[in-house]
DNA sequence: CCTACCGATCGGTAGG
DNA sequence: CCTACCGATCGGTAGG
């Protein structure tokens, strides 16, 4: 009993995000997540508390995901560039392994509320401030290009942003992830020019 | 009259692309529209059909800008490196010059119904396929590193994305336009290795 | 997990 | 440009 419960209530949180991530957050139903798990509506609301509950608790996990594995790097020995490469690297691992749930990072956190809002927010400006700091640091050391660090900051971060779309991704079935990572490292650090 | 109309008119389009842009299409509401106009919401359709058909005619705006600035770049008889680097320029003045507008291009376009999504798909697929096109000659040429062409196109489009919110760019309101496209084109090309 | 139902809000129309 | 109003849909509850 409880087992199928639990079982339901993942079900329901996994085919929510594949639609908040597909249609939107507002432009998903509760009556089309319903529907594509062949139950009604008002049955969701045994296994959730309302649509935002689920909403909140796809993001928190996802930035709990970034925030724990920023707090990794910075407590390693590795160079500034080495934790830059390292953050790179697992942040292409955790947007490739939770796409759906990823991708709502770039648009439909904006329609949480309190209390996941406060939650998300402050896990997001940690890992965006130990990410500038890194930057910074290997800034001033001169192991990257003298440059304002909040461009830099913002150039990596968008240039990473296409594989959260499965748009992009996925049609290149023929890149792994060891190749996607090994691709977009040599372009963030080196460019595009041969 | 008609002058006075046109005015109206315009306002709404207006508004309506900050709002669509800051709170998303399907969480704008007509009457959002019409209290920041302080006008109430069945007043809007003496001026404009549907909530539909601002979004159309603001996206198919901005896509034709798009169109037609690539193909100046095509029939021009530059190399294929200069026209990447002017196609980039030209983007990134779109962007910032029409931020509002330009944000709906990344989330909003989903919410497109025809006639207004064929236009816009149309428009949208033959910008891409004249950038992919320069970019696969210029790797084919020796011009661009040697890479996965669809690889290339996204890591370029994806590194320009950050632009088209206000959060990150406006920030930086320190940076003009120049120093912007500057920076941006150096990154690309060349990356943040010193 | 379902049926029956709720108040609120949505985009949009009629008529002046 | 407004008042008055419409049918449809929304997230959610009661009760079994």
């Amino acid at each position: 009993m409880v087992k199928e419960k639990k079982y339901r209530r993942g079900l329901i949180f996994e085919e929510a995000a594949r639609l908040f991530s597909v249609k939107g957050y507002k432009a998903t139903s509760m009556k089309d997540i319903a529907n594509a798990l062949d139950i009604e509506a008002a049955s969701l609301y045994n296994h959730i508390k309302s649509k935002q509950e689920i909403l909140g608790i796809l993001l928190v996990s996802i930035s709990d995901k970034f925030h724990s594995s920023i707090t990794n790097v910075e407590n390693s020995s590795y160079s500034n560039k080495e934790k830059l490469k390292e953050i790179i690297k697992i942040h292409i691992r955790i947007v490739v392994e939770n796409q759906n749930v990823s991708s709502l990072i770039l648009y439909n956190w904006k329609y949480l509320e309190e209390p996941y809002l406060s939650k998300y927010v402050e896990s997001r400006r940690y890992y965006l401030s130990v990410f500038k700091n890194i930057v910074t640091k290997g800034i001033e050391s001169g192991e990257l290009k003298m440059a304002n660090p909040w461009v830099t900051l913002n150039f990596i971060l968008s240039s990473l942003r296409w594989i959260y779309s499965k748009d992009s991704y996925n049609i290149n079935q023929d890149i792994n992830v060891v190749e996607l990572e090994k691709s977009i490292l040599d372009f963030v650090f080196s460019g595009i020019d041969p």
